[in-house]
RNA sequence: GGCGGAGUGGCCGAGUGGCUUAGGCAAGGGCCUGCAAAGCCCUGUACGCGGGUUCGAUUCCCGCCUCCGCCUCCA
């Protein structure tokens, strides 16, 4: 069985063969860190972060880029407005993502590389155009004479017919370019490097101060860490046109491979409409981890295929929790019955779902089918069988970074904290007592105990060896 | 105008030229239970509309309708 990606330059699926056997190279385009991260932004690192794992769990060394855009004219506007440094907004910023990845169980990347942190890489690449005639500094027109815009270095689009091949755009049917100061040599030429303007900050260059364009930074740091040629390239589905396009552009009319493979994940909608800053409907992550746990809201996300769109809905997010809590309680159960159940192996189904273009929602069914299984053997009395379904939900759980053992999300498991230890041996006591009416059959007695606790926010359920008893959370 | 995506049972969400036609949530019935809860079993016959190809189409082709995205910053 073969891995398979759907690559967006060829638009069809094609076989996984890396460039260098046994490793992996990807790099994701991340976050322009202007504002607080959303439920999209996560959706983004969530699917590459599962990718990963399951290149990994496949036997793949991934080295996985992850950048940072700390230089942007958002940014750069956003804390003019609030009256911040610009370094200080992206760093606060950078860190709400840094956090909200984290809360969902993303793995950190192999590096998460900052444009500014790069200048010289992005200078380099600029003077590889400009000498193979792919890019031209502005202020030196064809005509020999000075215009406009004095210090951006833009990319010649004309130069390189392979421009519009991943995004399947024909140049001469592109709307309307980015604003035009009046000095490209067409308008469909995009900026490599932008002129400083005052009191924005600049970096030097040979063609006199600026600071980075958005696309040319990705370029430079893709090559820098994983080389001329790598692996897969991630990101949201809007980046495509331009920001890809003019990525591949900029790499390959240098004379590099770039990426052999294009992967774009879907949105997340609210009522059927993308969710954008402009729009005001975003969905921040720090609001939503009010409500539900970080694990829940990951299941939630990596539940659908990530080239479909997710139309956000309360009930849809309450109905991932419950199927959720369904994986978790069995796992939970065999622990607290038969032991810690170890990792084992993932179910043929779930390996030929992920190895077709990451299918997740097949993947999830073929967990929820080794829990049915599982419960069923528990209910048998059969430990064996439900311990190696145990072990194949946590191996399974394990690639999608939903394991409910992981120690990620202890937080949220009921005697890892000492309040709710302490919490534990009083509820005990209740139950003692409960024990105590039922075998008297004074069941009015034990209602009223189970009724007290339930109010208290504790679930008790009887079960072969006794009562047990979770904290209704969420 | 150019490029691209989508419309599936009460809901979410996969998928496929016919074969038990995913999985979850919710619902109804059953088993189990003192009662619950949890678990397990059963039930539900869906694929926007109109044509066409085919022995047979939700799945292929054509047309249409509706919705969404990109082409300006955007995961």
């Amino acid at each position: 069985m073969s891995l398979g990606l759907y690559d967006t330059a060829t638009r069809s699926r094609r076989d996984f063969v890396p460039v260098r056997a046994g490793a992996v190279s990807m790099y994701v385009c991340g976050a322009t860190v202007q504002g607080l991260p959303h439920i999209g932004h996560v959706r983004s690192g969530l699917n590459y972060d599962v990718l990963r794992r399951w290149l990994t769990h496949r036997g793949y060394d991934v080295t996985l880029v992850r950048n940072v855009t700390d230089i942007d004219d958002k940014i750069l506007t956003q804390a003019a407005e609030h009256g911040r440094p610009w370094w200080e907004w992206g760093a606060t910023h950078e860190r709400a993502f840094q956090a909200a990845y984290t809360a969902l169980g993303c793995l950190p990347p192999s590096i998460e590389p900052r444009a500014t942190g790069h200048v010289p890489q992005m200078v380099e690449l600029m003077q590889r155009l400009i000498e193979r005639g792919h890019a031209y500094p502005a202020g030196e027109s064809a005509a020999g004479s000075s215009v406009g815009g004095a210090g951006d270095v833009y990319f010649d689009v004309r130069s390189f017919p392979g421009y519009g091949s991943l995004s399947g755009q024909k140049p001469d049917e592109v709307v309307q370019g980015e604003p035009d100061a009046g000095a490209k040599r067409d308008p469909r030429d995009f900026t490599l490097w932008k002129a400083a303007k005052p009191g924005e900050p600049s970096w030097p260059t040979p063609w006199g101060r600026g600071r980075p364009g958005w696309h040319l930074e990705c370029s430079a740091m893709a090559t820098m860490y994983l080389g001329p040629e790598f692996d897969i390239h991630g990101g949201g589905i809007d980046l495509i046109f331009p920001h890809h396009e003019n990525e591949q552009a900029q790499s390959r009319a240098a004379g590099d491979g770039f990426a052999r493979f294009w992967l774009h994940n879907a949105w997340v909608t609210m009522s059927g409409e993308k969710m954008s800053k402009s729009l005001g409907n975003t969905l921040a992550i720090e609001a939503l981890l009010e409500r539900v746990r970080g694990v829940e809201l990951r299941y939630y996300l990596v539940g659908p295929h990530y080239r479909s769109a997710i139309e956000f809905s309360d009930a849809a997010l309450r109905e991932a929790v419950a199927a959720y809590r369904r994986i978790e309680s069995f796992v939970h159960r065999v622990r607290e019955r038969l032991g810690t159940p170890e990792p084992g192996m993932p179910c043929a189904e779930f390996s030929a779902s992920l190895d077709d273009d990451l299918g997740t929602p097949g993947a999830l069914a073929a967990v929820h089918n080794a829990v049915r299984e599982g419960n069923t053997a528990l209910d048998a009395g059969d430990r064996a069988a439900a311990l190696g379904a145990a072990g194949s939900v946590r191996a399974m759980t394990a690639v999608l970074g939903l394991d409910p053992l992981d120690p990620r999300w202890a937080g949220t498991d009921r005697g890892q904290d000492a309040a709710v230890t302490a919490l534990g041996s009083l509820v005990d006591e209740l139950l003692a007592q409960r024990q105590q009416a039922r075998a008297r059959r004074d069941f009015a007695t034990a209602d009223a105990v189970r009724d007290r606790l339930t109010a208290a926010g504790i679930a008790v359920e009887d079960g072969p060896d006794g009562p047990s008893w979770s904290l209704k959370d969420g």
